[in-house]
This record gives C-alpha cells, sequence and structure tokens, in this order.
RNA sequence: GGUCGGGUGGCCGAGCGGCUAGGCAGAGGUCUGCAAAACCUCGUACGGCGGUUCGAAUCCGCUCCCGACCUCCA
C-alpha cells in the first residue's frame, strides 16, 4: 500500500512530501533517554509519539530500520556533574549496574505502553571506538582543539565556514558571536561559550573512563548520537526525531559534528515532539507539577482523583497532535479513559458481526468507505492521529449503528464489510498501538467467559419469569465487581469497567 | 531580554480564508420492567482592538495573557 505522506520537517519548518534516500525503506533515528533514574512521563509520550509513526511506516509498506539508543555516559547535569555518577552514588551501585537497572525499568514501561522495540537500541558505552574516531575527523577538519587532553568543537569557526549551525534551532549567529565572555565561569577551557565538549577529560574521581588519544576521559554528550547513527543508518539518512527540547543544544550539535566530521547533513527530516504540560504548565520535580507514571496507573498523586490504566493514557496522548503540547488534566484523562473504552468495545462488536452475502452498496457502503479513506488521509497528513481517530469513531456510530438495526445491514456489500473489519482493527491496534486491556485481563481463560454465560442464562431466566428483584440483584452484584451487563436487542453482553 | 509556539464552546482537542472535526460532560428523545449501554436530536465556540477581503477562528498590525528553548531535560 502506498499512501502520500507528507511530513513536518523542522529543519525547514514545513510540511512536505516524504521521500525517502532508498525507495521502500526508512532509516529512522531517535534520541533515547538517560538511564540514570526512573523513566518521566514526557519521555513516554514521545516515545509513544514515535512508536505511532514507526508504525504507522511499516504499515504502509516501508521497510523500517528504527534506531533508538540508551544514553549511559557522557550526559552532564548542570553542575557537571556526570547523570550516570549521580546514579552510582545515590545508590551505592557501578555505572554499568546503574544503566541496566533504568534500562530495565524503561523497557518495561515501553512494553505497559505497547510501545514496539527498536530495530537496534545502542549504548553510548558501547561505541567508544566510533566516538573516537568521530573526534579525530572533527579536528583532521579544523572544527576542533584540544585543551588539556579535552576535546571541544569550535562553534564558531564553524558557524563562519559552514553557515549551518542555528539553522536548525533557530538561533541567530550573531547572538553566538556577542555572547558575554561572563558565560564561560568555570568552562575555561573553552574558547568560547557556544562550543561543547567532544571529549571530556576524567577527573580523577571520576569512574567512567576510557583510553583516547588526547587523554583518559569519556565522550560529550552529543557525540554518541552522531557516531551511534552514522554506524547503523549511514552519514546521511531519513528521518531524526527526538523531543523539542532537545533541538538546542543537542540536535543542533549533532548537526554541526556530521558536517564537521563528514561535510554530510545527518539526516533530511527532523522531527520533533512537542511537551506534556500537567495542569497547564510544564511538569517539573522541582515544583511538585510532576506524576510518575506508576502514580498516574495507581492513582497516587495529589494530581489524579483515581488511577488510569497505561492505554487510556496512550489513548489520551493519540487525541492531541504529536507537535502540540498536550495538557494533562484529571478532567481530561477520565474523558480519554471513556473514550478508549468507547472505542474498544465498538471494535469488539464489529468483529463479532458478518456482512451480508446478498446486500447491495448503498449510502452507507460509500460512507463507510470514505470515512476509511480519509483515517489514513489524515494519518497521512503528518501523523495526524487525533483527526483519524476522530474518522474511526464516526465509524464507530456506524458499527453501533448496523449493530442495532438502526442503520440497513443491506447497504453494505460484504467485501465492504469485510474490509470494515480488518481496517478498523488493524487502525486500532497496529497503527495506533492500542490494545484491548478488557480482553487482556482474562489471560486466555474461557473460565470468567464461562461463567458469565451461566450467570446471564440465569439471569435471562428469572426475568422471564418477571423476577425484577432477582434479575437486578445479580445485576447490582455484578457491577459491585465492575462488571457492566449490557441489555440489547439480541440478548446482553457484559464488560468489565 | 533573545528565539519560537500558543490562546477555540463546561473540559480536552482538531481545523488555519467560505463547506464551521472528534472525545468527555450537559439537555431532550427512542429502546428498556426499571436502569445501564446503544442510537437519534440539540447547544454555534474561536483572548481583546483595529485592518485586508464579497467572506476570517483561519491573513496583516497592535495589545493582553500563557508556554517552550536559550548549553539539565523527551
Amino acid at each position: 500500500m502506498k499512501q502520500a505522506l507528507k511530513v513536518y520537517n523542522s529543519l525547514i519548518r514545513e510540511k512536505v512530501p516524504f521521500e525517502p534516500i532508498k525507495e521502500g525503506e526508512v532509516g529512522m533515528y531517535v534520541c533515547g533517554p538517560t538511564v540514570y533514574s526512573d523513566v518521566h512521563l514526557g519521555n513516554c509520550r514521545t516515545f509513544v509519539s514515535f512508536d505511532v509513526i514507526y508504525r504507522y511506516l511499516k504499515y504502509i509498506g516501508y521497510n523500517v530500520r528504527y534506531v533508538r539508543n540508551i544514553t549511559d555516559v557522557g550526559h552532564l547535569l548542570d553542575d557537571g556533574e556526570d547523570r550516570m555518577l549521580k546514579g552510582t552514588k545515590r545508590e551505592k551501585l557501578t555505572p554499568m549496574e546503574v544503566a541496566q537497572k533504568y534500562t530495565n525499568g524503561f523497557h518495561d514501561m515501553m512494553r505497559t505502553f505497547n510501545s514496539l522495540p527498536p530495530s537496534i537500541e545502542p549504548r553510548a558505552t558501547g561505541h567508544i571506538i566510533e566516538q573516537i574516531e568521530m573526534v579525530q575527523s572533527i579536528l583532521d577538519n579544523g572544527y576542533g582543539y584540544v585543551v588539556n587532553g579535552s576535546v571541544y568543537f569550535d562553534t564558531l569557526k564553524f558557524a563562519e565556514e559552514k553557515k549551518v549551525y542555528g539553522k536548525l534551532s533557530g538561533r541567530v549567529i550573531e547572538d553566538l558571536l556577542t555572547e558575554t565572555r561572563d558565560n564561560l565561569k568555570n568552562q575555561s577551557e573553552k574558547r568560547h561559550p557556544s562550543d561543547f565538549a567532544l571529549w571530556m577529560k576524567a577527573s580523577p574521581e571520576h569512574i567512567m573512563r576510557w583510553n583516547s588519544p588526547w587523554s583518559v576521559g569519556f565522550p560529550g554528550w552529543h557525540l554518541e548520537c552522531s557516531a551511534m547513527s552514522t554506524k547503523y543508518l549511514g552519514q546521511t539518512f531519513d528521518i531524526h526525531g527526538g523531543g523539542n527540547d532537545l533541538k538546542f543544544p543537542h540536535h543542533e550539535n549533532e548537526v554541526a559534528q556530521s558536517v564537521g566530521a563528514c561535510n554530510c547533513q545527518p539526516a533530511n527530516y527532523w522531527l520533533h515532539t512537542n511537551m506534556l504540560l500537567m495542569n497547564g504548565r510544564k511538569m517539573s520535580k522541582s515544583d511538585g507539577n510532576t506524576i510518575s507514571p506508576p502514580q498516574l496507573f495507581s492513582g497516587d498523586s495529589p494530581h489524579v482523583t483515581k488511577g488510569y490504566s497505561p492505554m487510556a493514557i496512550r489513548f489520551f496522548m493519540l487525541q492531541s497532535h504529536y507537535r502540540s503540547t498536550l495538557d494533562l488534566t484529571d478532567e481530561a484523562l477520565q474523558a480519554a479513559e471513556k473514550g478508549y473504552r468507547r472505542l474498544m468495545e465498538a471494535d469488539r462488536t464489529l468483529q463479532a458481526m458478518s456482512g451480508l452475502e446478498n446486500a447491495t452498496a448503498g449510502t452507507q457502503d460509500k460512507e463507510i468507505n470514505e470515512l476509511i479513506d480519509q483515517a489514513f488521509e489524515e494519518m497521512n497528513d503528518d501523523f495526524n492521529t487525533p483527526k483519524a481517530l476522530a474518522r474511526l469513531f464516526e465509524l464507530v456510530t456506524r458499527v453501533n449503528g448496523l449493530k442495532d438495526g438502526h442503520l440497513a445491514m443491506e447497504e453494505v456489500t460484504a467485501s465492504t464489510f469485510d474490509r470494515l473489519k480488518s481496517t478498523f482493527s488493524n487502525f486500532i491496534t497496529e497503527i495506533l498501538g492500542l490494545k484491548d486491556e478488557m480482553q487482556a485481563a482474562d489471560n486466555g481463560t474461557n473460565l470468567v467467559d464461562g461463567l458469565m454465560e451461566i450467570i446471564i442464562d440465569m439471569r435471562k431466566d428469572v426475568r422471564a419469569n418477571k423476577d425484577w428483584a432477582a434479575s437486578d440483584k445479580i445485576r447490582d452484584a455484578l457491577t459491585a465487581l465492575e462488571i457492566q451487563l449490557k441489555d440489547g436487542k439480541e440478548g446482553t453482553s457484559w464488560v468489565k469497567a
């Protein structure tokens, strides 16, 4: 299936047709987490967004190589302390133990949110050689300088000669040039404040250290992504993604490093996701405006009145566009939870139905086909999941209408109905990555189904005898167990609330 | 302060020159033993002030708020 996909390229700030370098194949690199503490909910939004992008590219027929790194060295804090080392002190573990622990936690969370694993997940510490080679290339090309065993990228020289520095993040070169010397402060080794480390000489207490031509030290934060994307996707690849807040300096510096090392642009398309807010403000640990994924699941937080399931949260995320900020509020989550259930229940309803062999195409047939086509068009328009969901919900109304006889099944041909069944389900599960939690909860046993069948059958008998007291007793008892009975024309079905 | 992005009905959130998504909540109705679910119908919103246009939530100017980035950050 070929689709006319358009993506918003933050490099040129325009929505443009997507054309991969190699027909039918896509190389995509997404900046992964720094594994020194538990994964933040905002990270989850970004990775869910790229998960949908990955899923959609695959769905429309591309062979996608999705690379998402694990940063386990070089990413420093404000005060210059290495993030990984901070983790080791806090938990009395070695760096690799810290990395493993939080990598495991990250993977668990991605699985919880039903995100597919990337094709390749390289670690920064596993690519020290590649990083050293890249530093050497940058030095050979004259865009780096060595001071006391550390290597820095010369942004001023690069900006003047290559004219690309600041393009991605919208920085103005003049601003960089006129920046005050005061900013140098404790970074006195740098010639200019905007210069950044390619290789850092390790201080005696710094336990993550490797040999290099310049010193025993460790690589700079931005370098790993340049080195690993080059190794696994080539010098120039199709898509580079990440959170909006990485645009500067991280991504800007990645561009500089690639151009500086091989005179090549790393990626043709840059995709950036926007931030997740809570109650209108950015999530921040310092002022308490934050909630962790486990807290959100359990409801153990002053910011929510109850817990929300991972799929309800995923649905909530998909109801906004990935380039928009998303405001997480208790009220919005409740709305999303209900919407998610309505969608999944409609799919279950649909899958239990079948078309009529002797039907002839009428208005319904036409409209159903149009809605399906539109849902794909919305996805083709820069992965517009909220609009695609809107089309899906219009199909939900059709499905329920056909189910209760409100709409004429005779107007929908068997082939259209089959298309609806398979596409609707594929859209939800394969493209949007939503799974049915209510069904998954039974975990493959037919015991609950069997018991419910018995209970519903018994209730049917007492209702036939107009024994409403008994009927309501069964219904109320089930409600207490969070099981909802749904009395329809063709009998009673149930759903776990 | 610099750069960028926003302010849409009760809430969330699309749209970005005419055809005025969708979800949740609300109102009325159908169905039902009663409910629930489902279905049908209904709220006409675009921060403020000007301007361009036959026509603006959508373009331009001013203004007021909010958010992000500015070398910690998905």
